[in-house]
DNA sequence: AAAGTACGGGG
DNA sequence: GTGTACGTACTTT
């Protein structure tokens, strides 16, 4: 028999691997495949003939082989035990095992999930174009990979989804009392009845027959309650094609990631059939399925997978590749400890992206020039990779700035040869983006350019794990050397020609020359990346743009607190509260709406004009707070967890609500969110403070002080260039008429104009 | 005043 | 089965 289309998923099972394979017309089919994993032992020739005979008395069925493989930090040729193991079922106890147990001999490539083995192994990858032969057991005879993952235009399969999610606000359904499930498929939206959920959903699943189904809170929330629903009533939903999958465990992860520690919940997998909780993957979240379904291509991890998983994995997956593809032993975890380095080194080197202090207040006319993903294209031009750094073949090489570190002339390193993939696939999807045919083929473009833009953006930070696979701390600390290097030199190569810098960090620089024209600094961009090596682009021009300072100290300018509108009547906002996640959606409306309001002006001059308006707005707005008539929906602060509810030591707002809540049952897990209103904050009894938001009933009313004072505060951030400070805010409104410092000009009797 | 906690950045 | 910066804002004690 003969079937094409696109490879839908791949797991293993004891003769191989299971293939399932979705064709054009929206029909699925399952075969295997055989496939017989491999790993390797390294060490003395001797040790590994022990170890071969060790081998040849296990029960499990198997083969060895002498070899030679190549050494990944060492490029050497060196002696390789190569184990295949028969039932890949087998395979993940028998390394387990061997890793426990051996101490001289050296494990490599053995950690890998299998399905990515088996794609690294046949040229498959997760929605290749694939078309195969079966025999009559339905067992894979041939097959023919028809695409490549370089590919950038790509068909998608004929996918029907299903969409399942709960009633109401988009926040944890699980910290409140239950409300309704809505499905949505082939353009309709229908309620689910309580009573028949289970009977409704098995009818969906066999009439509808969805490929996909994709959840909102899926996975932590409502699969597992259907889940256990069906075992209540002792009935069973077809999730799965044929032969019911595995949970993966009950238990959600959370760990700590670029700063921060965020939750995922535990993985739900169908067979035959994908699930995607978009609430508990990042990749969707950020990129779409068009993003998850370009890393997935990428990566060679399956879908369901790499709907779970961070970028970091992603980005490691294609290292890995590129290395077993090389004939490289894949080393099983980091060997090398951080090389030596004297105190003083490590205070030159162990600096991040150079930093300046913006000039504060109002400019106009300012550009800013970007340098276009900076740090993978200097480790791609740089060669840096913790193989290419201070190798041993090449001890005459060029330094590092700073830092003194020698760079391989001999070896392409692996990072470089993965990033270039990377960053070639996004140019291309940039140009889609920028001159795609129609406004959907751009924002799928748009999609997948994010979705790369992540892998770029962890490949950096994995080079300065510790325990990173691939990751070498001195091949990071060269890095930023080199990109402080090249900022620095940008600055002066635009100071030479007569732009004064305003601000600059790390990639981007704010420079001004009035009367420049933006041709010019398109000139200058082009200009600039040839005399620096590297792709830097004119960003935009600002009409003008306000560096807010410092609230501990207002002489102080702080990097990344500004606001600012370009000549395309685009507002940028960095830092200030309509930027941040943890401000009241209230709060976030009013300070939108006046710079709304701030965006219609061309000129420094004509925002301080506009000043009188926006007081009447923030007045108008402290009115509707006092008139208790904001929903809470509005006043909501949204926070995420840092640790678990019980280990917080002070009584702060998340470990008010986090307690709240689990009193009332509801556990939280570190990374996770919680969602809570301002009832008393100055209340001397902790939980009087605030309530979870799911917990609030009629009794409550919100602390209107609070609120008020966050909204001067959001104020103020737009108007402290004008001299409103939140203290002359208060004091202006209390009195009903606006006085103002004589040099702001006087507008006393001016009546407030009230937005309807 | 010190210490604890949270957020942004990347496009 | 990830990739633990770093500076600022704000709160609690």
């Amino acid at each position: 028999m003969q079937i094409s289309g696109w490879l839908f998923d791949a797991y293993p099972c004891a003769r191989g691997m299971v293939l399932w394979v979705l064709d054009e017309a929206g029909q699925m089919h399952s075969c295997t495949s055989a496939y017989h994993p491999v790993f390797y032992l390294t060490g003395p020739v001797q040790l590994l003939k022990q170890a071969r005979d060790w081998f040849a008395t296990t029960k499990i069925q198997l083969r060895t082989e002498l070899i030679e493989k190549r050494e990944f930090y060492s490029d050497d040729l060196v002696p390789a035990l190569e184990i295949q193991v028969e039932n890949p079922l087998h395979y993940i106890p028998l390394t387990q095992r061997v890793l426990r147990q051996v101490n001289e001999l050296e494990p490599a490539t053995c950690d890998i999930p299998l399905p990515q083995l088996f794609f690294i192994h046949t040229g498959m990858f997760p929605l290749c174009q694939l078309a195969v032969s079966l025999d009559g057991q339905g067992e894979l005879q041939e097959f023919q990979v028809l695409d490549s993952p370089e590919d950038v235009n790509y068909p998608y399969p004929p996918l029907r989804t299903l969409k399942l999610r709960v009633e109401g606000e988009n926040y944890n359904p699980g910290h409140s009392r239950n409300s309704s499930l809505i499905a949505e498929f082939d353009g309709r939206e229908i309620l689910l009845e309580e009573e028949s959920i289970l009977d409704e959903i098995n009818r969906l699943l066999r009439n509808y027959d969805p490929h996909l189904v994709l959840t909102q809170w899926g996975d932590s929330f409502l699969i597992p309650k259907l889940l256990q629903l069906a075992r209540q009533q002792q009935k069973r939903i077809a999730w799965d094609r044929g032969p019911q999958g595995m949970l993966k465990g009950l238990k959600g992860r959370s760990y700590f990631t670029y700063g921060k520690v965020v939750y995922v919940a535990p993985e739900i997998d169908f067979r035959g059939r994908w699930h995607i909780d978009q609430i508990n993957s990042f990749i969707v979240h950020e990129s779409g399925l068009e993003g998850l379904f370009e890393l997935a291509r990428l990566s060679k991890i399956p879908i369901q997978r790499i709907a779970r998983v961070s970028t970091g994995t992603c980005i490691s997956a294609m290292q890995l590749e590129v290395a077993i593809r090389e004939n490289y032993l894949v080393p099983y975890r980091k060997h090398q400890a951080e090389e030596f380095k004297t105190a003083e080194e490590l205070l030159i080197i162990d600096k991040g992206g150079l930093t300046y202090q913006p000039i504060l207040g109002l400019h106009e006319d300012v550009a800013e020039m970007d340098f276009a993903s900076m740090y993978p294209t200097i480790m791609t031009q740089f060669n840096l990779s913790p193989e290419t750094l201070n190798c041993l073949c090449c001890p005459d090489a060029a330094r590092v700035p700073e830092a003194e570190y020698r760079i391989c002339e001999k070896r392409i390193g692996l990072i470089p040869k993965t990033l270039k993939t990377i960053l070639f696939k996004r140019m291309q999807y940039k140009q889609q983006k920028k001159y795609g045919p129609d406004a959907v083929s751009r924002a799928v473009a748009d999609r997948k350019q994010s979705a790369l833009k992540w892998l770029l953006v962890t490949c950096f930070g994995y080079l300065g794990y510790k325990n990173a696979r691939f990751g070498k701390i001195e091949a990071h600390e060269s890095t930023t050397a080199i990109g402080r290097e090249i900022l620095l030199r940008a600055k002066e190569y635009v100071e030479a020609r007569g732009f004064q810098l305003i601000h600059a960090l790390t990639d981007s620089l704010w420079i001004q020359k009035p009367g420049t024209p933006a041709g010019d600094y398109e000139k200058l961009g082009e200009e600039l990346s040839v005399a620096m090596g590297i792709p830097i682009s004119f960003e935009g021009l600002f009409r003008w743009i306000n560096f807010v300072p410092s609230r501990q100290n207002p002489e102080k300018p702080v990097p990344n607190r500004y606001f600012g509108i370009y000549e395309n009547g685009e507002l940028k906002l960095r830092g200030i509260e309509a930027r941040r996640s943890d401000s009241p959606r209230y709060i976030q409306k009013v300070q939108k709406q006046m710079l709304e309001v701030l965006k219609e002006c061309r000129t420094v001059g004509d925002c301080r004009q506009r000043i009188p308006f926006l007081l009447g707005l923030l007045a108008a707005a402290l009115d509707q707070l006092k008139s208790g008539q904001v929903p809470f929906q509005e006043l909501v602060v949204n926070r995420r967890l840092s640790q678990d509810p019980l280990t917080y030591e002070k009584a702060n707002i998340s470990a008010i609500a986090s307690q709240q809540l689990l009193s009332q049952g509801i556990q939280l897990a570190p990374g996770e969110r919680v969602q809570l209103v301002y009832l008393n904050s100055q209340a001397r009894i902790p939980t009087e403070r605030v309530r979870a938001y799911s917990l609030l009933d009629g009794s409550c009313s919100y602390d209107v002080s609070k609120y008020s004072e966050l909204l001067l505060k959001a104020t103020e951030a737009l108007l402290f260039h004008f001299g409103w400070t939140v203290e002359k805010l208060a004091g202006t409104l209390k009195h009903g008429n606006p006085k103002t410092q004589s040099r702001e000009g006087s507008w006393g009797s001016l009546s407030w104009p009230r937005p309807s």
